[in-house]
DNA sequence: TCAAATGCAAGAGCGCTGCTCTCGTAATTG
DNA sequence: CAATTACGAGAGCAGCGCTCTTGCATTTGA
């Protein structure tokens, strides 16, 4: 299915990766928007038309990229995971674990904000992902599936409230994403998920200038209280201060 | 100032909202992407360069939309808080307006979905917000910000913990935002609001296709647990069947 | 009141874009 | 070796943002 057959195809593969690398670094460099692909061309030394051998229009280009992005994104949250279960002093916490993925992202996004924004910003092409992306798509999503099964198999922990209408939603969610986790829990992940996004796109888009300034302590206490909300503790609940107060606010 | 001094200013300035309601018309129909100069002229019967009597620059234009879209969505959001403040049976809990506003900016979203990727999606034009927006954009802030002040003027709750680190930013943003507030508060206020847009990006931008159905329940109960996080309780405490394990999942 | 100044629409034009079509050549296949 | 296929090059079309010049209408000030 792979294998390479001949010269022809894989100086096919070569030129489509250039394609891309090429549309990456004029995304990095100018935005979506600006990305052309009479510039691609030119950078490369090809004419306009040859381009389109490999791209059948900048949409497809651009859906490329999107899928890499994606595949780029999951590759990071799974990687800091891996290095959080694989310290040399043990498995951390799950809570630890949730905010080193979580921080992954965050870092990931700042380095490539214009690929963040092509994924998680305003949908530029048509209006409904194709079917390619929703599988690199949900990697992350994934990734916090995990850590919160494992909080759970670890030390079983109360499942929060339900609310009777969102009941059958939830079971519905859990039966696609979870089944093993209960329904409520599934959905305040996915809840918690979106809101994760919506700290990091706040931060990416601008529209924390002049309100937040110490970004990254903000964000590690966000997604740390996020990561309260669906059930994973801070096992050691040093949490400073009024650390007390953390369980009773509602009493 | 806003006095009308001549015909010619009169025309000006029917002119003008002519151009930004035909644009938004385009935008409505195929996105920012899409949205030319050239065609809003040709609706208009104008020739295009004419149109650059008005604004000197297509991303002029969109910033005069950015602007609008802002104004918009935060009369929406007024209105919806003003109209749960004068309901006929008196005035709502602060857990009632937070939701309130909350779905009445969903609502405008849903309703408009291309001017609110214009103001939460990717940034289009340049990069930095100009200066005009901010003073719009902080609209539906406020609102928020009035809702927690009110909820603890009436009934004064406790404050939620601060990680140390986070306290001199915290601070900052309390001296800047909500000097009335704790600062724990108003941390907790700014990432609530960025999340509570996760929320509502993730539904308009197509992430929760084929994962959440019931969009609104989902919204009402996601947003609920966001006021919560800023210390806005439901003092009815009728959050169904398992409302007793609320406060002491952490115990 | 009349001339100077200003505001504005129209048109032509520049350089760019995405995309299509044709044509000659080189690699692949049977 | 012949037929097929894949590919690069070039010309060309329609559309875009934007600029510049020209001529007319309105406003302004002496």
């Amino acid at each position: 299915m792979t294998t390479i057959r001949g010269a022809r195809e894989r100086a096919r593969i070569e030129v489509t990766a250039a394609i891309k690398d090429e549309a990456r670094k004029q995304l990095a460099a100018e935005g979506a928007a600006k990305l052309s692909l009479r510039a691609v061309a030119r950078e490369l030394g090809m004419v306009s038309s040859a381009l389109y051998r490999y791209f059948p229009s900048r949409d497809d280009l651009l859906t490329a990229l999107i899928v890499d992005a994606y595949d780029a994104v999951g590759e990071a949250a799974e990687t800091a995971h891996r290095a959080s279960c694989d310290a040399p002093a043990g498995p951390a916490s799950p809570l630890a674990r949730w905010i080193a993925v979580a921080c992954a992202v965050r870092e990931w996004a700042l380095a490539h904000p214009h690929e963040y924004a092509l994924i998680y910003g305003s949908p530029v092409p048509g209006y409904s992902a194709p079917q390619a992306t929703i599988g690199p798509a949900s990697r992350v999503g994934l990734v916090l599936i995990g850590i919160v099964e494992d909080a759970r198999r670890t030390d079983g922990l109360a499942v929060p409230p339900l609310a009777a209408e969102l009941r059958p939603e939830a079971e519905r969610m859990a039966a696609d994403l979870a089944p093993d986790l209960p329904p409520a829990v599934v959905a305040a992940l996915v809840a918690a998920w979106s809101q994760f996004v919506g700290l990091i796109s706040f931060e990416i888009f601008g529209q924390f200038n002049r309100i937040v300034e110490a970004r990254e302590v903000f964000f590690r206490q966000a997604v740390a209280d996020l990561a309260r909300n669906v059930g994973v503790l801070d096992d050691r609940t040093d949490r400073t201060a009024t650390s007390s107060a953390d369980a009773d606010a509602g009493a």
